[in-house]
DNA sequence: AACGGGATGGTT
DNA sequence: ACCATCCCGTTG
């Protein structure tokens, strides 16, 4: 399989751990900038650099879909952290992963990647070429790399999933980062639990919170 | 059964 | 700034 081809590449390579996903959220959004996300669907590696994340922080957080009660949406965020939610929005999908301990309902959304493997496959996929439009922002990445409701209740630190996340070493100090308010949420708007590379061209929003 | 809003994104 | 599109939670 492509993803053992990977990893037999470079001895640096690790899949994150459910340990990882067991921190605070908002620490979990801050480390998973520089990690890699891949995807193997339906015979296609693809894989991106995230640049972007946000936190969700249940019931501290009124933008976040756990923060009133739970219901059948929102069940696997109340379940073990390493856990992939997938919420479809407006005809599309955005995914997130599970954070802290089981019953929390936080998670952390996936916003943005930098393009690394299977640029073709996204290519076709999201029906454009341009690179810089390929896996910005959540829907775009879900349409690139197939991930949809199938997806979700996916444990991503499982070995051979569908979906999962690796540490090559990449780490972007507090100089590179950035930490803003939400893009799009009406509700608890002013808080800033947006992770983001600072001036990566992949990472989505107005020009000016890059 | 009906309704309204949304963690979007592409177009005007 | 507009809106296509559709799922989900709430209300009746």
């Amino acid at each position: 399989m492509a993803k053992q081809k990977f990893l037999e590449s470079s001895e640096r390579f690790f899949q994150l751990p459910k340990k990882f996903y067991q921190q605070e959220t908002r620490v979990v959004a801050r480390a998973l900038l520089g990690k890699v996300l891949f995807s193997s669907i339906g015979a296609s590696v693809t894989a991106g650099r995230i640049v972007e994340t946000e936190a969700y922080l249940s019931e501290r957080d009124l933008a976040c879909h756990a923060s009133k009660h739970r219901t059948p949406r929102t069940e696997v965020m109340f379940g073990r952290a390493g856990v992939a939610y997938v919420y479809p929005i407006h005809a599309k999908y955005c995914f997130n992963i599970v954070t802290e301990e089981p019953d929390r309902g936080c998670a952390v959304l996936i916003r943005a990647l930098e393009p690394m493997q299977g640029v073709e496959t996204m290519q076709r996929r999201r029906g454009l070429t341009d690179i810089r439009r390929l896996t910005t922002g959540p829907a775009c990445i879900c349409q690139a790399m197939s991930i949809d409701r199938e997806i979700n209740g996916a444990d991503v630190t499982r070995s051979n999933s569908f979906v999962w996340l690796e540490d090559d070493g990449t780490f972007f100090s507090q100089k590179e980062a950035i930490n803003t308010i939400r893009i799009g949420v009406t509700s608890a708007k002013h808080r800033k639990l947006r992770f983001a590379v600072r001036g990566n061209s992949f990472v989505s929003g107005p020009l000016r919170m890059r």
